[in-house]
DNA sequence: TTGACTGCAAAAGGTTTGCAGTCCT
DNA sequence: AGGACTGCAAACCTTTTGCAGTCAA
């Protein structure tokens, strides 16, 4: 080792912050670049891409064909904001019993899934003006 | 109209012929080359564009950012095999009664979902030399 | 003649990589 | 000195678009 990674500290800073709850590397540049932490784009691409590998975030790609970071907490499945674009936590829905049992019935073996409900969150459906 | 659609055409006789479940651009571009009916790549864009706004086929986006199609029949999810690639098709899990439940529990409007599951298709579970 | 359809080439949008300079240990 | 970290610029990959030519009604 040789020099601190003041990058990766900064971006795990930031989404501690929970701004949002996953971050594409857009949102990550522009909260460094916010918090006068300003970094190249491709050092916050690395950043994100170690705190990955090492575990500490989790990188996920939706529909739109664009990557977004999230700290690795619990397993947890994700809403997909339609009028705000948020994506949203939403506890999983699978017991082991749901996915032994189209295990049993396809003949596949699963190992993990990766499920995105589209819809409206929570705070979009409150009456306009009720903030938070 | 002025001139017959042939790159759609060819398009949905390519996924009929389920070669496939799920075709990426490129299979698609690589198919119709193959059945000597050779199209730009443009092109095969443009005809995936139309026919999945006629509701012929559907687009879907995976964890890869690559597009895949698939003809639109009745709603399933999907199992991505790691060890062949494929995207197989597999019974949805939900039942009507799950998304009201999740809503209820979480305060979010769920109009639809996106189910990747990631695993080891039927094909690639049965013992090598067996084929089909 | 008209307008949908096509091919070619280039733009766009996001993600990655090469390289050289920097800075702690 | 050594190696990890960073910025800048450019490459990459796939998806999209602009434009002019083509072809059937």
């Amino acid at each position: 080792m040789a020099r601190p990674a003041v990058v990766s500290t900064s971006l795990l800073a930031l989404m501690r912050g929970r701004r949002h709850h996953a971050w594409t590397l857009e949102d990550l540049h522009a909260g460094l670049a916010e918090r006068q932490l300003p970094a190249d784009f491709s050092s916050v691409f690395r950043a994100a891409e170690k705190l990955t590998a090492a575990g500490e975030i989790r990188k996920l790609t939706l529909e739109d064909g664009r990557a977004r970071f999230e700290l690795s907490d619990a397993h947890h499945d994700h809403l997909h904001c339609m009028r705000c674009g948020e994506l949203v936590p939403v506890p999983c829905l699978f017991g082991p019993g749901d996915i032994a049992a189209l295990e049993r019935k396809t003949g596949v073996a699963i190992l993990g899934h990766h499920l995105v409900l589209s819809g409206i969150c929570r705070n979009c459906r409150k009456p306009a003006g009720a903030a938070a």
